[in-house]
DNA sequence: CCGGGACGATAACATTCGTTAAGAAACGAC
DNA sequence: GTCGTTTCTTAACGAATGTTATCGTCCCGG
């Protein structure tokens, strides 16, 4: 906590910032899109997923109160996002459109260098997410997220939970109530 | 082809550059060191593993003939490298010091830009590896390698194939001997 | 040349997971 | 409140994989 905080350098700003209040299952980026906008969650859950060739969707990480959210790639590279954002609650964000924080960036460095440190940070979670998928069956993964983020696994519908574990709802629910 | 390759940028020089042959089996880097060369491969074929918990060795990456290798985070924020490197065959290799690859890194714009690219090259085919073992299964997995790579099939001894796929040897020599 | 180790194939068995289906429970819209 | 949808549980079955073990082949070192 000595470094400021990028949410707050970014969002505590009287002027560019809008706020939006959604119910649950508002899809807020769609796959294949471009990103234009950075989202600060001010309370609610959002999911990043992805469809795979045959509809399946694939939700694989979780954002709630105080997490910054946006497909970082498409908003820097204006290239069409891998993923969709939905909410999984009712949900109330802040908005911080694509040039504005392009701007911001740019003028202030501590932003620019908070900004990198939260990529940097995104892609160790890159990192540990697929170290993960590798090392863990399904039952071990599942329990140690339960060990790591029992918010995550309160919280999140379980069908949801278990494409982010790699199995099946049914897998899922006869892991949870073992046997 | 148009723009220059980084290998070239980076190898094609007078000085700086040592060669070293190596046997089979030889390790070039260990998991929990501080990289502090760049290889490229002259001839022969290197693994990238990591050791999870338990013993089990993981190998995710192979690279043959022209390709550059490094523990590229380790190498940059000079923090301990995940993962091990070892070659498979024997192996000649051009050696490029930490020091005079920054050098030439920070005097030379086109090689940063090379760089950099490569940089990014190394994130999508971690994206891609990712998304892989998300939504194929071992069988699937394998047929695509087979389909993209069958140097790769080829090449490398299959055990370490199998923990490539994430499946155990046993399981790859059914799958490659259908029943 | 010989011996040991590495590598791969195969078999048998247990375990886990996916699929399909049906029903209960929670939730929302009206 | 009621109806319908979504979510979760449970069961039954089949398929795929892991585990353990054995065997044959190949290669390398001495």
């Amino acid at each position: 906590m000595t470094a400021p905080d990028l949410a707050n350098l970014l969002f505590d700003t009287p002027t560019g910032i809008d706020d939006l209040s959604v119910p649950a299952k508002t899809l807020l980026l769609a796959q294949d899109r471009i990103a234009d906008r950075l989202y600060l969650i001010r309370k609610g859950a959002l999911r990043l997923f992805f469809a795979d060739g045959s509809g399946q969707e694939i939700s694989f990480q979780f954002f709630f109160e105080g997490d910054m959210v946006a497909s970082f790639a498409s908003l820097y590279r204006r290239e069409p996002s891998l993923f969709s954002l939905e909410s999984i609650e009712p949900t109330t964000l802040s908005v911080l459109g694509r040039d504005e924080l392009f701007a911001r960036i740019e003028t202030t460095p501590a932003i620019r260098r908070a900004y990198e440190e939260k990529l940097a940070d995104r892609f160790r979670s890159y990192q540990r997410l697929f170290l993960s998928r590798i090392t863990k069956t399904p039952r071990q993964r599942y329990e140690a997220l339960l060990e790591e983020r029992p918010d995550i696994v309160r919280r999140v519908p379980q069908h949801y939970l278990a494409s982010y574990l790699g199995i099946t709802p049914v897998s899922l629910s006869r892991i949870r109530n073992r046997r």
